[in-house]
RNA sequence: CGGGGUGUAGCUUAGCCUGGUAGAGCGCCUGGUUUGGGACCAGGAGGUCGCAGGUUCGAAUCCUGUCGCCCCGACCA
């Protein structure tokens, strides 16, 4: 046994002796005499905290410190402790090996990108502001042979100039990149420790292939290794089509962790598999064989002095609901506006104007608004004939529910004056009808007209078909077996590793502590020796450490001169999946005791059976 | 960046309105009693009250500025 040298460690040591047959150890491998890789609770680092910091919010926020995985250095700056660490560390691993299943190739690339790889891109507008400048002269004014610098966000920017110069041919394609490592953002508000932080662990990957077809086939792999990564380290993640925002790109999902506390709504029913988040989510509110009303009579002006909402023209005297309204809204596209019609009772939801092609889209203001349709908002129309400069406009759109309204009432273009009668196809002037309005639970889902359900998520991948966006920017292509050359058609995926950390804790928890999945936990089996200053039960707890860790367990022992009410508290609150209590009431009976967290009871095991029946619960768990 | 809040010991906080020697719990150290779900007793260390100005005989407390942090909104893995 390795315990022998203890002679030899300092005062310190000898005094600890006393309450500890382990003390003498540097780690479990000195007292097995042989390599192993368990930890002593009393010679690692997990500083668990009673109370919870005054500025998390959230469960997984405090039980993130309380549990002592992390800890704050700043706003959305944390250190990963040892047990936080370790988990990232299975993330990442596991993510690896999924991500290597699918035939992606791992590589890393710089942290630090010359800003000229991000000025001329066709996403320096929109990224600039979360972007953290790295300027060699380190006080933003650089000097003449001081170029400046970025901290990477992602690496589109990079990963494209390079297979440009590496990948010329066909017979190259397709091919996949990956890699796991630091992003920066500099988040205009980070919050919810680790969910939304400004230096955060990612894996981003990137797919290069010769045509449509393959870029789809790279899409679907990518999908599928998505889904067994999440499903090995033991996430309930869902799929929902996205919008694809900034990235740009042709057709995208995202992958949710339900939970309360996300940022995303999804609409969804079990049933038909139908599945989106809000920004994308469709319903078939207008059935496809609708008809429209004919028109009830002739338009008719009235006046509605003061009148400039929706919900003013509801009440009496007017009494309009708002589903028979139409509301007409004013954007600016690329600098030239245009007008959105709704039904008065829809939102717009301003994702969906991305499908009108704009590069830049922004809400008129009513001075932008007044010398095109001739009235400040709240008395706005799209009747034909009303507007004051119509040729100013782009076009008006129109959301497929206003036909639910068949005569309706809007504005006359002329504050304080309204119309009613108003038939949309009679009308209105509407160059195109679209999906613009705002999905809400209870309609029917677009496949089988189940009603959809609403829940929150938090978004913990996301995958992107982009097609040519960025290899057309610098021109990256290939050449064909009939040497004509083409360009790359692209995909972009990418898995927040850190925030899925902290997403597994918000599902899986409970009042006492984290709740981790057997694959992910930072030790699997934790043998809880609640009375460390005797040789006997330290012998029983090496023993079933060591059987647990043949088995294939990382095993953290309790040895520490605690009370076992604090042994235990702390147990459920680092969430080890196992825990295996050996003490000397147990020992008298000749059991030990297994708990799997989460489970309520627990399980006498008699003391000649215990490494066997420890060994056999850690296989059945790998 | 807009709106709101907050800063007192390692952590959670009282005191601030109504200025007058900075208090508690947890944690930590020492000794003792305990020992199967966050023990008890006794003793002890630890705070220039975020920072800088101002008002005042006197400021944690009132005023101004500034910085950090938190929450709500737009954005994202």
């Amino acid at each position: 046994m390795g315990g022998r040298s203890c002679g030899e460690e300092g005062q310190i040591e000898r005094r600890r002796l006393a309450t500890n047959v382990f003390a003498c150890c540097h780690r479990g491998a000195s007292f097995l005499g042989c390599l192993t890789l368990m930890q002593l609770w009393s010679r690692y680092f997990i500083p668990t905290l009673k109370e919870s910091p005054a500025d998390a919010e959230i469960a997984s926020h405090r039980l993130l410190v309380r549990a002592g995985l992390v800890r704050k250095l700043g706003g959305g700056l944390y250190t990963y402790l040892p047990l936080g660490l370790r988990v990232m560390q299975k993330l990442s691993r596991i993510c690896r090996e999924e991500m290597e299943r699918s035939g992606a190739i791992e590589l890393q690339m710089p942290h630090i990108h010359p800003a000229e790889f991000w000025a001329d891109g066709p996403r320096w507008g929109p990224v600039r502001e979360i972007m953290f400048r790295a300027d060699s002269a380190g006080d933003g004014k650089r000097g003449p042979r001081e170029p400046e610098f970025v901290l990477g966000p992602t690496h589109e920017e990079v990963i494209t100039p390079l297979v440009k110069h590496e990948i010329t041919s066909y017979r190259d394609l397709p091919k996949s990149f990956f890699q796991i490592g630091t992003k920066f953002r500099n988040e205009i508000r980070p919050r919810y420790g680790l969910m939304r932080a400004r230096e955060f662990v990612m894996m981003d990957a990137y797919s290069f292939d010769a045509d449509d077809d393959g870029a789809v086939r790279s899409y679907l792999a990518m999908k599928a290794a998505y889904e067994a990564f999440f499903r090995r380290i033991g996430a309930e993640a869902v799929s929902v089509e996205a919008d694809t925002g900034v990235m740009g790109g042709s057709f995208s999902h995202e992958f949710m962790i339900p939970a309360e506390v996300g940022d995303d709504d999804l609409l969804y029913n079990e049933e038909s598999g139908y599945s989106a988040n809000r920004e994308k989510a469709r319903s078939a509110l207008v059935p496809a064989d609708h008809v429209d009303l004919p028109a009830a009579g002739a338009l008719e002006e009235f006046p509605t002095p003061g009148i400039v909402t929706i919900a003013a023209l509801e009440a009496p005297p007017y009494g309009v609901p708002a589903d028979r309204q139409f509301k007409t809204l004013v954007y600016i596209g690329d600098g030239r506006p245009f007008a959105i019609v709704l039904r008065g009772c829809d939102e717009l939801e301003e994702a969906k104007l991305g499908s009108l092609g704009f590069g830049l889209v922004r809400p008129a203001t009513p001075e932008e608004i007044e010398p095109v349709l001739g009235a400040k908002p709240g008395s706005l129309g799209a009747v034909r004939g009303t507007l004051r400069n119509p040729s100013a406009l782009v076009g008006i759109y129109a959301d497929h529910a206003i036909r639910l309204v068949g005569n309706g009432t809007t504005g006359a273009n002329r504050d304080g004056v309204h119309l009613r009668n108003v038939n949309v196809m009679r009308d209105l002037e509407i160059k195109e009808f679209g999906d613009f309005r705002r999905v809400r639970a209870g309609e029917p889902d677009p496949i089988g007209g189940r009603p959809l359900k609403m829940r929150r998520g938090i978004e913990v991948g996301h995958i992107f078909k982009l097609g040519t966006k960025y290899s057309e920017r610098i021109d990256a292509g290939y050449t064909d077996d009939k040497k004509e050359r083409h360009l790359f058609v692209m995909g972009c995926y990418g898995i927040g590793i850190s925030r899925t950390l902290q997403a597994l804790i918000e599902q899986s928890h409970d009042n006492d502590g984290i709740i981790w999945p057997w694959a992910v936990a930072p030790f699997q089996v934790l043998v809880c020796l609640l009375d460390p200053q005797d040789p006997q039960a330290a012998e029983i707890a090496r023993r079933i450490a060591a059987a647990a860790e043949r088995a294939g367990a990382d095993v953290l022992i309790d040895d520490r001169a605690e009370r076992p009410g604090v042994k235990f508290k702390d147990s459920d609150l680092i969430g080890v999946p196992l825990r295996v209590t050996v003490g000397g009431r147990g020992i008298k009976e000749g059991v030990v005791e297994m708990k799997w967290r989460g489970a309520p009871e627990t399980l006498k095991i008699a003391l000649d059976e215990s490494e066997a029946l420890i060994e056999a619960a850690v296989r059945s768990k790998a």
